[in-house]
DNA sequence: CTGCAACCATTGCGCACGCAACGGTATTCC
DNA sequence: GGAATACCGTTGCGTGCGCAATGGTTGCAG
């Protein structure tokens, strides 16, 4: 016996993908225009950058990212090949090693922070009030 | 002057972007598992089930869908290769043509349905409350 | 201390997508 | 009516990701 989605639990699930979808999209579009770089790459770098030593393990990366190591491990790939980020061999465990922000890098998340932050104001966070966000994020973090 | 986003403003992105990010995720592999189809598949044959004649034009497949027009005809491709829709070349407009669901396609999509509505409700719809849903929805539908 | 299981990061492979360019068709404007 | 324009769907190409398998390393059990 199958409960079926009311029109309200369709709708809501129909605008989080959809409106998640489309926003991501746009901020990609914005950041890749004005920076050169995506939205999933900025992720990885502020993460750094607000890391001790600017540096952190790919596996604690892939993690807080929420994708495979192999996908870190590219996207990584990526920013050493734009030398925002250099690979650091891990001292007392040799099989790892650890993602570091290069100066480069810093200075590179410094000049596209503010264009970002103003992208997520524009398209998401501005045109919701206060205590919808707080509702929404409150909502969110409750699943699983 | 950049206004940074505050803490609960932080919050609710980054909820937005990782758990919608983790539940589309979540259900692609079940989904995938237990019917040998993606949720993005699931989306367009649920469309054309309840069009008129169980069909629709590849463009308004690709805008209800938030995708590419050529990121649809790839993912049509798939369905027609399964046997579960079949082009059909518009009369009157000789250069569109319509997806149509075929009969395999409609059974395919009944034996799916219950599986990842279940899916829908056990990691998103069950784990709010009706207000919450509610509110979701109207926040979401608010952007762009 | 030795052998085996667990773990870290990477690579090969396949897949889904976007963009730009294209052929074919419809529409608009003179 | 004929040329320019806009539009529909598809294809070539490049990119980013997940899964499975791999090489190198660690740590635990006996």
């Amino acid at each position: 016996m199958t409960r079926w989605l009311t029109e309200p639990e369709m709708r809501a699930w129909r605008a989080l993908v959809s409106r998640t979808h489309h926003l991501m999209g746009e901020l990609d579009k914005e950041l890749q225009a004005e920076h050169g770089m995506t939205v999933a790459e900025y992720g990885v770098m502020a993460l750094l950058s607000e890391a001790p030593d600017r540096s952190a393990r790919m596996t604690d990366l892939a993690a807080r990212e929420n994708i495979s190591p192999s996908g870190m491990t590219r996207r990584v790939d990526g920013l050493v090949r734009k030398g925002w980020v250099e690979r650091v061999r891990c001292p007392e465990d040799r099989r790892g090693s650890f993602a570091v922000l290069t100066d480069a890098g810093f200075e590179q998340l410094r000049t596209a922070a503010p264009d970002h932050v103003r992208g997520v104001r524009e398209h998401f966070v501005d045109q919701l009030s206060e205590r919808q966000l707080a509702n929404l994020a409150a909502a969110l973090e409750r699943l699983d």
